[in-house]
Order: C-alpha cells, then structure tokens, then sequence
DNA sequence: AATTTTTACGCAAACGTTTGAGTTGGTGTT
DNA sequence: AACACCAACTCAAACGTTTGCGTAAAAATT
C-alpha cells in the first residue's frame, strides 16, 4: 500500500504537462526545457512525490534489491556479516532480501528460487554445509544473474568472492596451541565438501606439520550440519574423548560449532583448559567474559558483507558484462584468551 | 531481472488462449471451464510458470512484504525474534524486508518512510529508545498502513501488541536478588520514554516495596541509548560504584545492556556474585558458559516474533478494518545461575 | 421454434512508469 | 520564400497482471 500516493499522473495534471514530459523532467532529461524541470522538480519535492517502486521494477526489469542467503541469522558472525551488507546496500538505495537454509541444501535451493522469482538484481550467498552440488547456482549465473560468495565459497563458479584467510587463521591458532604446549589438537569442523572446512584444515595440519606433529585422523571430526545438530556434535565430542591419547585441545571451525562445543564441554563438566583446551573460530562479542575467556579467530564479518556487497553492486551496475573476478581475502585475528592458557604454566 | 520468466502472455499463446482467460484459469475461477483450468494449470506447472510478483503489486496495490524495525540485528534477542518473523511470514507466502534503527529517532522515521515507500503490506517495529513521539506512525496507521508492536511498544497508538510480562520479569528478578540476600539493587535500563522501561522498572520497584526496601533513586540509571553506547553504560556503571552504600546486585534490563555491563565489570576487575551480583534480561545462549554464568529473564523471542507477524497478517488479510485490538503478554522466565548465587551462602 | 438463461471465453482498460517515435512552433540558412 | 533544423514537447506502446463487461454458442425453458 503506497500512500497519499501522488503519481506521475498527477504532477503532469497539475501543471498542464505530458506524462511523458513529467517523467523526463525528473529523469532530468536533455529533451526537456531547463524551466520545465524546476518548475516539475520543484512541484515534486513540494508534494513530496516518490516514483512507485514496483512500477519502475516491472517496466526496468530490476528491481534495486538483492538477494541474500545465510545458514542461520541467530549467529553472530552472520547477523554481522548482514549488518555490513544491509548498510553498504542500503547507501546504494538498494535493499536486501535476508532468507535462512539452516544448512540444508534443500532450502538453499527453494530460497533461491524464491528470491529469483522476488526478481532479486544479485544473489550473495554463503553455501550451506549441506550443498554438494552447485549446480543451479551456476545456470542462474549463466543466465546472468549477478552472484557474489562470501565465506562458504565454490570453487566450480568463477564470480566474485570474499573470503577470509581461513588457513592462516587456522595455522595461527593451531601453531598458537602448540606453543602453549598442547600435543594432541582435535579438529571439530563442518561439512567435508565446504571451502571453509579444507582451507581451516589445511591450516591445521600445516600448523601440525611444520612443528612434526603427526596428524591423526581420528582427531578431525567433521558435522554435516556445521554444528546446528547438537547431536551430531556431541557424538563427535564423544568421540574426541574416547580416542587414545585423548586430545588435550580442540580447534574448532565456525562460530556455531565453537560456542556449542563449549556448553557441552561444561556439561559434561570438562574443564578448560586443564583437562582440554579450545580454541575457536568465532565472532561473539562474549569472548572475554565467558568462562574460560575464550581464545578465538575473529573474523572481520562487517566488513565481509560491506565489502561483498560494494563487489555485487559493481557487477549489477557495470554496463559490460564481468568476466574478470576478484578474490578478496581478509585477514583473521587471533585473539588468545584463558582457553588456551599454556599448559607448563 | 527474472529468469526463463515464462508468462502468462505465453501460456496463452501456446495454449491459443487469450491472456485474461488463462489469467482467471490460474486463479481459478468460476467463469472457466474445468477442461481449460486443468489444461492451462498443467501446461503452467511444466514450464515453471510463476506470476511477475511485481506485475501483480502494481495491479493489486500491494506488494507481499512486510516491514520489520528493530533497533540492532546483531543482537541476540532481536536475530531470534527476527527468526520468528521470517519463519510465520515465509510460511504465509510473505517476505520481509528488515531495517535497523540504531535506537535513533532519525533513522527509525528514515526507516520507516522507506519501507512505506517500498510499498510494505504492513509494519513490525520495535520503537527506538530514543523515540518519543510517534506521530509519524500515528499518522501511517490512520492512512490504513497496519502496524504491529513488539516489545517495545507505544501506549498512544492502538493496535496489535505483543510484548513479554516485564513487569513481571523484573519483579521476579528483584524478588530472587532479594531472596538470595542482596539489599542495595541497582537497575540500568534504558531510556525513560520506553514502554519496556517503565514496565522492568514497575517490577522491580514493586519487589522492592513488598520487601519493605525502600527504592533509592541514585540506584536507577537511564540509558538513552540502551546500551548501544558503551560511554554512557560506562558512566551509569561508574556512579553506580561510587554511590553509598554502594549497591550489591545489578538489575539489567536489556540484552545489550547486560552484557555490555558484564564487560565492563570484567574489565573493571569488579567481581561477580562477590562485590556485585548481575541479573539481566537477556537470550544469550551462552548464559551457561559465561563467567560466572549468568542469570538471565529470558524472552520467547521467536515466539514474539512469530505471533506478532501471525497477527499483523491477519489484519492485512483481514476484509473489514479491524479495530479490537489485542495485547498478547507472552511469560518470561528465570534462569538462575551463577551471577546472582546465594550471598549468605 | 422462439425465447431466455447459462457457460465459457475474449476484449480492453487499468496499475505507474519509461522511452522511442512523432509533432509542434520557432529560428537560422540559403 | 522555401527549406532544413532544433528545442521542447506529446503520443502511445510496453512491462505482466487483474477484472468488469461484452458476447458468442450451447443449453434450458417455454
């Protein structure tokens, strides 16, 4: 429902004008007298008159909002990561459409179409954990549509991506547990197939590697669901305490999986990091307060959405089609905290 | 832009239809005959047609989105009860566009204008805790616009409300702070102006007076900004410290400002439950783990999201103007823990 | 068999814009 | 005086639907 509506229609009544003539006028058009124009523009600020979005959309065939697909909204590094994208957009006078796949592939699917059908001029998306195949990501990106990843990436669709240095992230906290003296350092990550989850391990066992750690495989443990399955999760914590030599720490590769992993420990009342130390990936505004403070890689997730954002809108708004991508990595921080307090102390 | 967008024109080209009988076959109506209704839905379901949403808002005057305002969406309490929002507009073929307000009057009105421009079907909004006049929505609501509040909500527009038992989630917070042998209760809140504040602080001025307590004013700090200004938290925390007797327990009363406040206090090297106890509305799902681990008033916020937008359509889908308005008052609910353990103990 | 009624469909306007293709009246050129 | 030319507009079609009204043909009524 538009209200006190005034139309194109009207000005032009008003001031004895052409439709076209108003619409022209305000486009600020070459074919219309300087005269004209203010006395149009200036009827328009004064009745203070708004062109009807979905007009100009279904006449442009855009319709100046874009598409957005997270896992979970309920999760600190998306909601900021979200807060990025809503305000570099929003200063672009275009407004995001937010909708959740709870890790499903299912419902990234129907999310998408979803938003196609809302017309949407871009998509930016973070895969879920559950999505092996890309398939239909890519057909909309050879129709056309404007497509930028950020965080869970694909490597078969070339586009635009944002990332962060997962590795490095993942190398700086592992090489830090060894520095305080941890042996033994488990791995709880999402989904095998996830660009997150190679590129933390690859860091990982980098870490472990130049310090001539063996790597145990029965030390990574992998949740399809990214750890929004408490289940899935507590089986592989179980797990973790039941392998010989138990871990005595955890690396832990996203947000959800690291904050879960700390209830559950406490649950099962093991503390850190005297009997397991844990370091996480992780974007909670709580870290030095929690008990312990959690050591964590923290991720510049506002300025990932601004940034994937100002890459879409460049797309959309280029006249000539983009064959050339750029593929932004941001650094992590590591900020160490009580949870992986050195063990010689 | 809209994908392999088959249209209705086609489908009645294809079918040698015209476009207004196809049109009614898809909506089913009475004036088409059963043999062409199943031809033309057929033929529409094989090539994946699906109306021009745009086309359909133009036509129908509105447009199938609803408006949502809140103050943060990184903000546990407000990205759940936006997950609420989603999931019950979602389901009823809706989508929803979110603004955040920063808790500024300006960009609450900017916000607002916006999504009315952006023709939204209806309203949710959480006021801002620096608004204190509402006449900009007033003036929405009687041009038709249906509004819903939520949380924080105005007394001077009648409408749909959905709100939580403030008062008696802070009365119950204030009783316990009392029960577990603490007398000098401070209470950080927010701005005066807001309807949550004054709820939150009837509760707790309640407890006090049934205790024979008296209420000490000093011990009541405002917050303009609800937290979002660590300065002014800041500050009220540094009076609070310094007024005698200096109180023994805090009383807080929005999620940003109660973990804002356990910041500060950790920063400050102020012990908790010892030289201070801590007790505050608030949804974080890591009350468990934090240090020490929080007694929190928790919010259903999902389910306030989701029956604030359940209602809020059914006055969209409503025939005639509604004009009984409902005031649902969800329960809160205590989680004691550690903040607040026992003084005598 | 002539009529009314019903059924099933088509026509065309409308929603508010944008835009290419006319159409004026006036100025400048020869 | 005849022409071209330009500035400043207007016309009308188009974007994809929806919907009231009109109208054939078929069916029912007399």
């Amino acid at each position: 429902m538009n209200f006190d509506a005034i139309t194109i229609r009207d000005i032009a009544r008003e001031l004895h004008l052409s439709v076209s003539t108003v619409s022209k006028a305000l486009r600020d058009s070459y074919e219309i007298s300087e005269k004209t124009k203010k006395l149009v523009m200036e009827f328009a600020q004064k009745h203070n008159y708004r062109p009807n979005p979905m007009a100009q959309s279904l006449k442009k065939g855009h319709s100046k909002s874009i598409g957005i697909v997270v896992s979970s909204i309920d999760n600190q590094f998306f909601s900021q990561v979200i807060n990025g994208m809503e305000s570099e957009a929003y200063s672009q006078g275009y407004n995001v459409i937010i909708t959740q796949s709870h890790e499903s592939y299912d419902l990234e699917v129907q999310n998408v179409s979803h938003l196609i059908h809302r017309a949407i001029d871009g998509l930016l998306i973070s895969i879920a954990t559950e999505t092996a195949d890309v398939e239909h990501l890519r057909k909309l990106q050879q129709q056309g549509l404007p497509i930028v990843f950020f965080d869970r990436v694909s490597n078969e669709i070339d586009t635009h991506k944002v990332i962060v240095d997962n590795r490095g992230g993942a190398y700086q906290a592992t090489t830090h547990l060894l520095d305080s003296g941890y042996k033994n350092i488990a791995h709880i990550t999402s989904s095998v197939t996830s660009s997150v989850t190679t590129q933390r391990l690859a860091g990982y066992v980098d870490a472990l590697v130049e310090r001539g750690v063996g790597v145990n495989e029965e030390y990574i443990k992998y949740c399809l669901h990214g750890g929004l399955n408490l289940d899935e999760l507590e089986q592989a914590v179980n797990e973790l305490m039941q392998t010989e030599p138990r871990p005595d720490a955890i690396l832990t590769a996203s947000d959800r999986i690291t904050t879960s992993t700390m209830t559950l420990l406490h649950k099962k009342n093991i503390r850190i990091p005297q009997d397991i130390a844990l370091v996480g990936f992780s974007n909670t505004v709580l870290a030095d307060v929690l008990n312990p403070s959690l050591t964590s890689v923290h991720q510049p997730a506002f300025e990932i959405g601004r940034k994937a954002t100002e890459m879409l809108l460049s797309i959309i708004n280029s006249k000539r089609p983009v064959t050339e991508f750029e593929n932004v990595i941001l650094p992590t921080e590591l900020f160490i905290r009580n949870s992986s307090a050195s063990k010689h102390k």
